[in-house]
DNA sequence: ACAAATAATTAGAATTAGTCTAAATCTATA
DNA sequence: TATAGATTTAGACTAATTCTAATTATTTGT
């Protein structure tokens, strides 16, 4: 097997091709309805179940992340890396940044919480530069 | 008015004060419907859409704290400073914590984001020590 | 190449969390 | 005490997601 190629190209079906596509196209964080409608154009057939399984499908293989918010849907990022969000409280946009201190941060939160940890993720509220304007 | 006892007070009627009180007495962190049963003990007619009434009431009081992960139903915390959440990837035990460098970190993400910020919150990972022994 | 086994897709039903509605009940006050 | 305004109730409704059972593709052994 060629260098780079994993084991779960093998089954990168037309439909979840079509679903990461979607994804990769997108400069923002679409949601499953969202794709659905998106990936209709490539395979008209393809139902809102199939993108789902996509979806888990391409989050297990590390393709696509997934972002969860309380507020309504789940969107799905095609940056895969570590990183962290901002969402404006009045317009709801959200953002990808990194800030590289989280390695400490999540010692300091395991030693705070008695963790063993595994990964750390944080949010930041505020208003974006667009609604900061307005 | 006697310092301390805010004017919403006024309106804690009795199915918001048992619903306060049940989250008041529970060390974890209480879904709706764990919510719903447990005033049911009190008052046997409170209705679900009270619960969530009266939720966003002391949610809007200050009184506590709504912590919203993707996974399933929200959970309301009695601690309603600013606090920190880690979640245990095996069991989905909640625990609470504060990260004192978190002003700072709000600073750097907004920084990062071009974000106005507003509130900074951070989530960690990981095996809780319960499971972590087993 | 072919049949059997396995995996993926489909459409729609089911589930879950939460909100909405309209009628009934309280509560405070003129 | 009558009335206005707020709150509660039960159940209908919505949105997101998962489940199910039937169908269609794909892979594997011969």
């Amino acid at each position: 097997m060629p260098q780079g190629v994993e084991k779960t190209e093998e089954k990168l079906t037309r439909q979840r091709d079509a679903v990461l596509q979607v994804i990769r196209a997108r400069e923002d964080h679409p949601t499953a309805s969202e794709i659905f409608q998106a990936a209709r154009d490539q395979l008209p057939t393809i139902s809102y179940a199939t993108v789902y399984n996509s979806l888990r499908f391409l989050k297990e293989a590390g393709l696509v992340h997934e972002i969860k918010f309380g507020d309504g849907a789940s969107r799905y990022d095609r940056e895969t890396d570590r990183h962290d969000h901002a969402i404006c409280n009045d317009c709801g946009k959200l953002v990808d940044f990194d800030l590289p201190q989280a390695a400490d941060l999540m010692q300091a939160a395991a030693r705070k919480s008695k963790f063993q940890p595994a990964s750390v993720h944080l949010t930041l509220r505020g208003t974006c530069p667009d609604c900061r304007k307005a």
